[in-house]
DNA sequence: AAGTGGTCTAGACCACATT
DNA sequence: ATGTGGTCTAGACCACTTC
């Protein structure tokens, strides 16, 4: 392992296991250098990842600060990243699938864009509905080049997609640009999702990427309003 | 302006200006050396931030690339910005609010955590309704300790609270620690918002931060489905 | 004036992919 | 074997805060 993800878990783990408290100044860069053996740079690049975190703050001219951050936002950093299919947030929960829809089609002008295809391209069709523990809480409707994703089956959707391109396919998922929104349910939602028409869902639009910057994903997915949360930090 | 954010925004507007297309190869790392007259490290530190920023992909051992988003995406990544207090974020549109609450109480112990405050510290209660070109998008429940935001009125509560903060007590606001989940609108929330009573609302539940590190405020923001949307970037 | 974190360098070596 | 980006160093100088 590298030593500055060393040391950015290190101090990672000795913050949240209360070794500093709330606003108490973490030794200096300076000291760390020597008691990690190691350079400024690298003490550097490993509290930048602290910052980002959002665990701690740097004062120019002053010091390194534990970030006066609640228990409440503690348990969230804790437990961290929000990047998964669905599938294994939670190990207790048990996730299933019912399938709607699996077919091949062309790509529309959309698609096509969003996954920056060639013309005339075809790309998985899925729709499934998805089930924590029974209830049903979001419904997905994916889009994959069918070049890229190859061999995918029914057994697969009733899985994990992600499981699949990352286990069995060797693709290593990077990241995803995500969009949010709110609005009604329509019958169709409404249904799937055991709720009234016009109660609230939440919908996120998302491309995701191989770590090789290749578009593999465009997908919709309307989460049932009780389901759905999420965290970031925004920065100015 | 330092070198790295001087090369990060060259960058930037060279790629969005379309000097190179999707796909396409950059110049390598070694070579902008030269051309930016600068060290390997200067040139990757720029290059993390359009990593970051989505706008391109590094391979180890074979070269940097540009990410192959979409033209809707570009759009996003050039507006960028999530961050403000509502106001100001196109100039176009008017932003007012009708103040339903402005009192001082004590901070109970929710709030004590949540702005890691002393007991029996006192706090702004402020709920306002906010209105884009007169149309009330957001419901906004905002708590700070009365001794770090020191005197504030109606008449900065009517236009922007953080432009007070940032112009008038030169304060720098730097990260939003915020959390987003859907409901349905109560009766009081429908009224303020000109919604029917159980109609979908997004509702963003946030601690902010100065760059001191300090948490400022607490606030929970109740949107009016139609205007509510949130984009971020999610990695593994 | 002294001490902090921020930037930058020039160069070393490593991990990885391609040829 | 070659060349890429990734890490790391030792030290320089800068911007900022505090004393």
């Amino acid at each position: 392992m590298q030593k500055y993800l060393f040391i950015y878990n290190d101090m990672k783990n000795r913050i949240l296991n209360g070794e500093f408290v709330a606003n108490e100044k973490l030794p200096f860069e300076k000291d760390l250098c020597i008691s990690y053996n190691t350079s400024k740079m690298t003490i550097k690049k490993a509290f930048d990842l602290l910052v980002e975190d959002g665990l701690i703050i740097k004062k120019r001219g002053v010091g390194t600060f534990i970030k006066d951050i609640n228990s409440k936002e503690m348990e969230r950093l804790i437990v961290t990243s929000q990047f998964q299919g669905l599938t294994s947030t939670n190990p207790k929960n048990k996730i299933t699938s019912k399938i709607l829809k699996f077919n091949i089609i062309p790509a529309d002008s959309d698609i096509e864009r969003q996954l920056n295809l060639t013309p005339d391209s075809f790309v998985y069709d899925i729709h499934r509905v998805r089930y924590t523990n029974g209830q049903p809480t979001v419904i997905e409707q994916t889009y994959m080049p069918i070049d890229l994703i190859v061999g995918l089956n029914k057994t697969h959707l009733k899985n994990s997609l992600y499981k699949y391109i990352e286990e069995e396919l060797n693709y290593k998922i990077q990241s995803a640009h995500r969009r949010v929104s709110v609005r009604k349910a329509t019958e169709e939602e409404a249904q799937n999702l055991e709720l009234q028409v016009g109660d609230p869902v939440a919908v996120a639009e998302q491309v995701a990427y191989f770590d090789n910057g290749r578009a593999f994903e465009y997908s919709f997915s309307v989460h049932h309003y009780n389901f759905y949360s999420a965290q970031f930090i925004v920065t100015k």
